[in-house]
RNA sequence: GCUUGGGUGGCGGAAUUGGUAGACGCACAGGACUUAAAAUCCUGUGUCCGUAAGGGCGUGCGGGUUCGAUUCCCGCCCUAAGCACCA
């Protein structure tokens, strides 16, 4: 042992001796409890950032703390290594997309070795290799003969210059990214998955993980799925005097989600004599006015030469200012065209002009709605601006109430009565709080239902809430709920509607138009059509290069090799699809792949996968809460409804960590990021920062906190500080500075913190080693096999013990509630407490001497999932063993709650809420004798002099409150 | 606009879920050691008044409930993220 911390000299030496041992290595052992904890996997971009490593260092905390506790954990890591840069790095180098992943995965798993996570290496995985992406063809053929992959034409962004598709990232502004021609959308057969087969049990299955996840994922998943009730209704289309209607083959009535879609979308020739509409207000039906209908809407298509020019104008204008992307908060005018079609209300008789609107959106619903100005604030704006009639057809909901502001003031008033009420009545509470809303949302109802009387034939604004119908035939009277349904009821009698459920959630698109990614096994014979590739003859192997030019079709298009095959049926010559799978594919079942890691036969054997899977704990960027999360999520549905798995959700618990960010300096006068190196920033004595300038030109410079990045100068290389500071500290500084869904400020003084703080114990373990290796083994194993509790220890001993006792139940309690940065804390504490420990090692009693040994093993055992290897090294020198802390079977440790438990405690005393005195007091001190000592206390009775007291609360090991009067 | 978080010292953040607000760390200031610097150690550090003892104020703002509120209730303000004309 050195006298000095030397990190990377005890790093490289602990970081071999794990890989020799194989210490992290896990197998299935059904007498063991398991734990798998999961790290998102990283995109081998060559270098590691600090993101990675906050996860990693997180992750690697958790697996350690599960190890010492005795768990069989599975922790393993891979690489998404599918993608883009691969490929842009083809095109613009001309490297070897392949050679350039490998390079980078070498690159990349150095650094993580360095760093020192405990990954068992054995089952490491990448997407990009043949015997990975097998699977993912695989599960497509699977999926294709359950009817949940399927292909369909779909609306793409189209380069007409370039002759090839655009991300909506790519076409952004409405032109090409690479030469600046303005986008199309060009219909383009796509392969799709049919998650929306699973669009309600995806939301359904939220209830089983609610526990585990974080609120804010799991409404962004609620969200994007989107469920919402309503109906369809069908309304007969036929032409204005002079037009033509052309007809198209009649649109199914029966309704399913997916159905309506392909309808919707174009893929079919569908109805041009019936026109279907989604709404969730079918009670306001007879205030429509118009049939609004999406510039795509087939009807639009098989309609469009009989237009007049006028409105051929206008749906050409309307689609191309629809292609351009919007920014987010812009609000697009409305804008509109009557085609001239006339549809016919089936409820009302009423013929209705059909118009084309830009804000109806092809791919929600049908792509066509009821315009319904008095109760839609979108359709009330349509037709104002185009001065059509607004009828309003719902109407306050209760008459009586008319006289609105007292009435809503007396129920306001009640509410308040509830809140106190609830308040006083702890059991209750709950109840009476939701009385309380309920009277609260009321009155809100009744506020702006105080509008909706007020509305004649000129409202001034849309009447949105549920009330009572009028100016609807039949319907007339009744309540809004009431409507809903039976006029659904009566659609579906009538056969042109029905009562149904919309999904906001689209099937997910996994054709890409690239060389990286999984070739889609399928095959096109002009005999038998599309032919699956059979199972046996996966994988279906990428060439091993392509022309990379980034123009035109997937670049597996023109490799001659590999689109020429023969019809696996009828053996005529046959062409391979072209198409590479989204490479959200191989993440979606990775994590199911490190369970088996070599099956050649299957993606994983289900045995083994019951064993380790569900996840217990899954960490990653809160960026993944939608797509991957909610793939990955229906991907173990269509394996349950394959065989492979038996659970619906494959991750228990998922900690969502925040992202790392530094200062950032920006000049508005050079309107560009400016390097640390170039800043003079002034700061006050406490350090705040009161300026901050260009050091060449004194012009003034904008501080911000800023998500790191090269460009922004921000950033800092983990495998730099790595370098300079060691893998332990910098791993420490990520827990510690803040909660591990907070941001994380980076700041080169912090890691000066941790990096101390692991110096001072080393400096006092170094101290003591002899001292306490002396008895270390008499030591361990009273701690091990004896009750400790009663070994009597009196003075800074017994108060260390205490401090011991105490880290260790706040610090396994904080564990079990995943928070990571206040165990760190608690280390802290009792280190500074070894350190208060005023007494040379040769000094010390025998019962010092325990208590210090105590509290050192402790510290260091707790310290292991932080600073791994210092605790690895520190153990040894004491111990004596070179095996290190796992392979030596040391558990973490246990509290024994009588030590914890201080002899003394501070109670304080209030007079009136406000803190006057403290006195000490032996715990559990009855509350009668708190009380008579709390009113004989001098400054006590300094504030309750001449005065009544009312009342003595006291809260037995708490509080003393005196209520004093006058 | 909708949804969900969050607002605590100069900064990152603690606070057993209604019971001593500011643990721990950073930064800063003073001191010790040193020829000097670094490192290390000690002390101080919410704010205002006061030499001090002590006291006033203080967890975004305004109310409320309570002996007692950072925590619960009502109403605002600010901020971050996601979604966005979803019919």
């Amino acid at each position: 042992m050195d006298e000095k911390y030397f990190a990377q000299k005890i790093e490289q030496k602990w970081q071999k001796r794990w890989a020799e041992s194989g210490a992290f290595e896990a197998e299935v052992d059904a007498a063991r409890p398991k734990f798998y904890c999961l790290e998102m996997l990283p995109y081998p971009s060559g270098r590691l950032h600090m993101g990675h490593v906050r996860n990693y260092s997180i992750g690697d905390a958790l697996a350690w703390y599960k190890r010492l506790q005795g768990f069989n954990v599975l922790h393993p890591i891979g690489w998404d290594s599918f993608g883009q840069p691969a490929e842009q790095a083809a095109i613009k180098k001309g490297v070897n997309p392949r050679e350039w992943t490998e390079d980078n995965i070498n690159q990349m798993r150095e650094q993580l070795q360095r760093l020192g996570v405990s990954y068992d290496w054995r089952r490491e995985i990448a997407a990009h290799r043949p015997e990975y992406y097998k699977f993912d063809q695989w599960f497509f053929l699977k999926m294709y003969e359950m009817g949940l992959a399927y292909k369909k034409m779909t609306k793409v962004n189209w380069c007409p210059r370039d002759q090839t598709t655009l991300s909506n990232e790519q076409a952004s502004g409405g032109v090409c990214w690479r030469c600046g021609s303005p986008v199309e959308k060009k219909d383009l057969a796509q392969w799709f998955l049919r998650i929306t087969a699973y669009a309600e049990e995806l939301l359904g299955g939220m209830t089983e993980i609610e526990a585990g996840w974080a609120e804010r994922v799991l409404t962004m998943q609620k969200n994007w799925i989107g469920r919402s009730e309503g109906a369809f209704v069908e309304f007969e289309v036929r032409a204005a005097n002079g037009i033509e209607r052309v007809s198209g083959e009649t649109h199914s009535t029966e309704n399913s989600n997916a159905e309506t879609s392909t309808a919707a979308d174009g893929s079919d020739k569908a109805a041009a004599d019936k026109i279907r509409i989604f709404t969730t207000r079918i009670d306001t039906i007879y205030g429509a006015n118009a049939i609004l209908v999406s510039a795509y809407h087939p009807i639009i298509e098989s309609n469009f030469d009989n237009f007049s020019d006028e409105v051929k104008a206008k749906i050409e204008e309307i689609k191309i200012e629809l292609a351009k992307p919007t920014d987010y908060g812009e609000e697009v005018e409305k804008d509109g065209v009557d085609t001239g079609l006339k549809a016919t209300n089936p409820f009302s008789g009423e013929e209705l002009p059909v118009w084309v609107g830009n804000y109806v959106m092809i791919e929600y619903g049908t792509g066509a709605v009821m315009s319904v100005p008095a109760h839609d604030e979108r359709d009330f704006e349509f037709a104002k601006k185009f001065n059509l009639s607004i009828k309003q057809v719902i109407s306050a909901k209760d008459a009586a109430f008319k006289e609105k502001d007292e009435t809503s003031i007396a129920l306001d008033k009640t509410s308040n009565v509830f809140d106190k009420a609830s308040n006083v009545l702890d059991e209750t509470s709950k109840t009476l709080d939701k009385t309380s809303n309920i009277f609260d949302k009321s009155s809100n109802v009744f506020d702006k239902t105080s509008k909706g009387l007020e509305t004649t034939n000129n409202p001034s604004e849309a009447f949105t809430e549920y009330g009572i119908l009028m100016n609807s035939g039949e319907w007339t009277g009744k309540t809004s709920e009431d409507a809903k349904r039976e006029m659904a009821e009566y659609a579906a009698k009538n056969n042109f509607g029905k009562a149904t459920v919309n999904f906001r959630l689209r099937d997910w698109g996994i054709s890409r138009q690239r060389f990286w990614g999984a070739p889609i096994p399928i095959i096109y014979c002009e005999h038998c059509g599309t032919v699956p590739v059979a199972i046996a003859d996966l994988p279906v192997r990428l060439p091993e290069s392509a022309p990379f030019t980034g123009v035109g079709e997937s670049p597996l298009a023109k490799v001659p090799e590999f689109v020429n095959t023969f019809c696996p049926k009828c053996g005529a010559p046959a062409r391979r699809e072209t198409d590479t799978m989204d490479t959200f594919v191989d993440s979606s079942w990775y994590y199911f792949r490190y369970a088996d890691p070599h099956n050649e036969d299957m993606p994983f054997n289900p045995e083994v996968v019951a064993y380790w899977l569900p996840v217990e704990q899954y960490i990653g960027g809160v960026d993944h809460a939608v797509m991957h999360l909610l793939y990955t999520r229906f991907w173990t549905r269509a394996m349950r409804d394959m065989g492979l798995v038996n659970f619906d959700e494959p991750v228990r618990n998922l900690l969502t960590q925040g992202m790392v960010v530094g200062e950032s300096y920006y000049s508005e006068e050079k309107a560009s990021y400016i390097p640390p190196d170039e800043v003079n920033i002034e700061r006050d004595e406490r350090g705040k920062i009161l300026s901050a300038a260009l050091a060449s030109d004194d012009s003034p410079v904008k501080v911000a906190v800023e998500k790191m990045s090269k460009s922004k100068y921000n950033g800092v290389d983990p495998d730099d500080m790595v370098l300079i500071y060691g893998a332990d500290a910098v791993r420490i500084f990520a827990l510690f500075a803040a909660p591990a869904e907070n941001e994380l400020v980076w700041q080169e003084t912090g890691i000066d913190g941790a990096v101390r703080f692991l110096q001072r114990v080393y400096r006092f373990v170094y101290r003591w080693r002899e001292a306490i290796s002396g008895v270390w083994p008499n030591v361990v194993t009273l701690l091990e096999e004896s009750d400790t509790s009663t070994i009597e220890t009196t003075g800074q001993a017994r108060k260390l013990r205490q401090k011991t006792h105490q880290s260790i139940k706040r610090i396994t309690d904080n564990f079990e509630s995943y928070q990571f940065n206040t165990p760190v804390a608690a280390l802290m504490e009792l280190s500074n407490a070894l350190g208060d420990f005023k007494i040379e090692p040769e000094a010390a009693s025998g019962e010092e001497l325990f208590a210090v040994t105590e509290a050192v093993r402790n510290l260091i055992l707790m310290l292991a999932p932080y600073a791994p290897h210092i605790a690895e090294e520190l153990w040894e020198v004491l111990s004596g063993s070179d095996k290190g802390i796992l392979a030596s079977g040391a558990r973490f440790p246990t509290v024994v709650e009588n030590l914890a438990k201080a002899d003394e405690i501070e109670i304080p005393i209030q007079v009136n809420g406000k803190l006057r005195s403290r006195i000490l007091v032996a715990p559990e001190t009855a509350q009668k004798e708190l009380e008579a000592l709390a009113l004989s206390d001098a400054k006590i009775k300094e504030h309750t002099d001449g005065k009544q007291i009312v009342k003595v609360i006291v809260v037995p090991n708490r509080l003393v409150n005196v209520v004093v009067k006058g």
